[in-house]
DNA sequence: GTCAACAAAAATATCGACATTCGTTATTCG
DNA sequence: CGAATAACGAATGTCGATATTTTTGTTGAC
């Protein structure tokens, strides 16, 4: 069902690079979410939502009406409405007259974070062992099989390998609670879970990725399909606290600042001041 | 610095009604909230937020932006945006090219919504005792006597009443938790106590209120204030027990239907129906 | 009588222009 | 020289018209 990409690859190795489809290269991204997104507003919803999440739209900074629109070439009031939705996930606030912003981030609000989603992913978790039938367990050895194929002494410093790294981290933890089925628990998981990934891409574009991580992933998967409740939900208690401390010795105003050298794509200057007088200025 | 209401009421007797000033009927809610509302957005945002809480927005109920535009004369962006807004506090859901739709209502779903809400407000509480210094005491002691003053045995029947207590009670469970400092908390925390709040007034709707509540709220109360808080989140739990308990009863279709005989201010027709044909055809 | 394709109608989503407000800089007055 | 004020520019918020999509209603064939 996808022709396209026919004669693209035709090695043979063992085991070659793990196939890297180019998760969310700038224009790549573009024309596939604009295809299978059903409106505009997702699609620009997405992609910002996106952005935020990977830092690329720094934590505090002012959202521009006007050049957000141009960027993405919707209209005004198409991309506000998107902005609005991302108000949903906590990830953008607006106020009264003072537009849209990127939700700052801190270490306070990293450890409120973390100690929320211990609660609700233990939640998301006992529920998902539960129910889970065979398709869950599935879903959940096939992620983490994806997940397993990146080589980590690899990933680090290659920013195409980070974001497919990201990519399927999330998967995993998404298949891990996807037999859950209480709204409630799976929205809050789900806000949680995507403010918590801001932080873990900072992480791992300061420090790494930690080597344990792959053995942290199966002692939990392995626990979750022998049906072991209580040791999987400490394990994913672990598994969250862990990431909070691989933050937790920077400053604050490194933590603030997000990601550095990001050429934030999409974004107008850095954080909250003009882009500049000079340029087209006629006095 | 209210000079307005001078020459009212000059009474002098010992208790007399409550001082009901007319909280939120139809006409005063509009001219009031639209003075101080910052923009048209957060106009239209409250004003469908107060009527999906009170279910005069029917729940599972589409909401028709062209009629809604007209009813509460903003664009269709604005309202639009709004309702993006509403998203965000989960009371109203959007579906691509499907339009918006207020959240349903089910036993289940109150079911969920109370025991998160038990984490939540224990942990809120718990917080905000530890924190709570004295103004917020005296915000509690305030907000427990304005909703003491009212006679419960006068409010089940008169629909003005119900508003009334309804705000108070309202109001009352926020300076609880007015001392919380934890900004996810606090948002989990009003996010699951609005959509309760719906449950609450469609209990106050078919069962009334029950005579008990006075006493539980004062027994929260004292124990907030004597800083026991093992002893105040036991009572709270229980508290939202009972709320959950009193609609538990119903059969489930009677709760997914709302309140009945509600003439669905602001809303077309009942569910999901056409507003009938007949009136300006031309065929 | 049931189903399917087609046409009409309604509702959603999208747009760009316009009005209003806010922050900044320049100016004036004490 | 400093503070308050006024004009400017930029960005937000507001609007109604238009394009697309979905739904409804009807006709015709099997």
């Amino acid at each position: 069902m996808r022709p396209e990409r026919a004669k693209s690859m035709s090695g043979s190795m063992s085991r070659p690079e793990p196939s890297i489809k180019p998760v969310e290269m700038p224009e790549a991204t573009d024309r596939r979410s604009r295809r299978d997104a059903k409106t505009l507003i997702e699609y620009a919803y997405k992609r910002l939502k996106t952005n935020v999440i990977r830092g690329h739209l720094a934590p505090g900074s002012k959202l521009r009406i006007e050049f957000l629109r141009k960027e993405y070439g919707v209209a005004s009031s198409t991309l506000r409405e998107a902005l609005s939705l991302l108000v949903a996930d906590s990830l953008v606030t607006v106020e009264g007259q003072q537009g849209f912003r990127v939700v700052p981030m801190s270490i306070e609000d990293f450890r409120e974070i973390s100690s929320l989603r211990k609660m609700m992913e233990t939640r998301a978790l006992r529920e998902a062992i539960a129910n889970g039938d065979d398709d869950w367990e599935a879903g959940v050895v096939g992620a983490f099989h994806k997940l397993n194929l990146i080589d980590l002494k690899r990933v680090n410093g290659s920013e195409a390998l980070v974001d497919v790294y990201n990519e399927r981290n999330h998967a995993f933890h998404e298949a891990l609670v996807a037999a859950c089925r209480s709204p409630w628990v799976r929205r809050f998981r789900s806000m949680l879970y995507d403010n918590s990934r801001r932080y873990g891409h900072l992480s791992v574009a300061k420090v790494g990725i930690r080597m344990s991580v792959q053995s942290e992933h199966r002692a939990i998967m392995e626990a979750a399909l022998a049906r072991d409740v209580e040791l999987a939900c400490r394990l994913i208690e672990e598994h969250i606290d862990l990431g909070l401390r691989g933050l937790a010795q920077f400053p604050p105003e490194e933590i603030a600042a997000g990601i550095p050298n990001l050429p934030t794509r999409g974004a107008p200057a850095a954080s909250g001041r003009r882009p500049g007088k000079g340029a087209a200025g006629r006095s």
